[in-house]
DNA sequence: CGAATCCGTAACCATGTGGTTGAATATCGC
DNA sequence: GCGATATTCAACCACATGGTTACGGATTCG
């Protein structure tokens, strides 16, 4: 069964929908905290669409924002990518559907598993 | 780097975004080929609000349409959500701090460390 | 204090989305 | 050929999206 919950789900696919959005994503992946201006920098808008666009990310819970004085400093919560992640894995066996990396994903699963374990 | 295919990416998420969709998606994961008929018939919605889900399917490359006689025959192609592993994957570490990567995770500490002394 | 900086909000616009209903097209069964 | 079946297409509607410009609210700097 592929589970699905919806509403998360919704909000993450639909932030990460905008290349500008993944772009921003992506530079905050480091971990670092990076101020609205600093983020909205390499796009050609306004600083204006880059706010809308992190108000996305933000309603998805993809990242998280603390007043600073007069600036915005936001920083990536990528949790919600766990759950984008566990759908696709689900459809894995579609598009790889050769045994090929069986003994690699074996081992994956035992690597996993153990690490869960030593949690 | 996380590398980004904006197109693909960008019409995959955006399919992806709703839940009819998901739910047509995770109904062709056993690769049984289906109906529209079939597809459509468990959403409370008019046949050809589901035809437009399918052409979005579509559009994203996400499933693959055979016109045998009258009905429309419809299977998955999942390659599209390879990409979006991938894409996801490039994140775990910040959703996974603890195991996963923990050498990149490590790195990635002292980088952050050093950056917010320099800052 | 006053000016500059960082950022959000409001109003606006063009376009897209998700839904409907109703008609058109093509095929199957009789 | 005729009626039923499967599906798309077209027109419409309410609303969301992504962009703009203009303004306002804090906050920092001089």
């Amino acid at each position: 069964m592929v589970t699905d919950s919806t509403d998360v789900l919704d909000a993450t696919f639909h932030a990460l929908s905008h290349p500008t959005r993944r772009a921003m994503l992506a530079t905050l992946a480091d971990g670092v905290e990076r101020s609205v201006g600093e983020l909205a920098a390499p796009f050609d808008v306004s600083l204006a669409a880059s706010s809308k666009h992190l108000k996305v990310l933000e309603a998805a819970g993809l990242i998280e924002r603390r007043v600073v004085g007069r600036t915005h400093s936001v920083r990536i919560d990528a949790s919600p990518l766990a759950e984008v992640a566990d759908w696709t894995e689900a459809f894995r066996a579609c598009w790889e559907p050769t045994f090929a990396r069986l003994d690699g994903v074996l081992e994956e699963m035992k690597r996993h598993r153990k690490a869960r374990r030593d949690r």
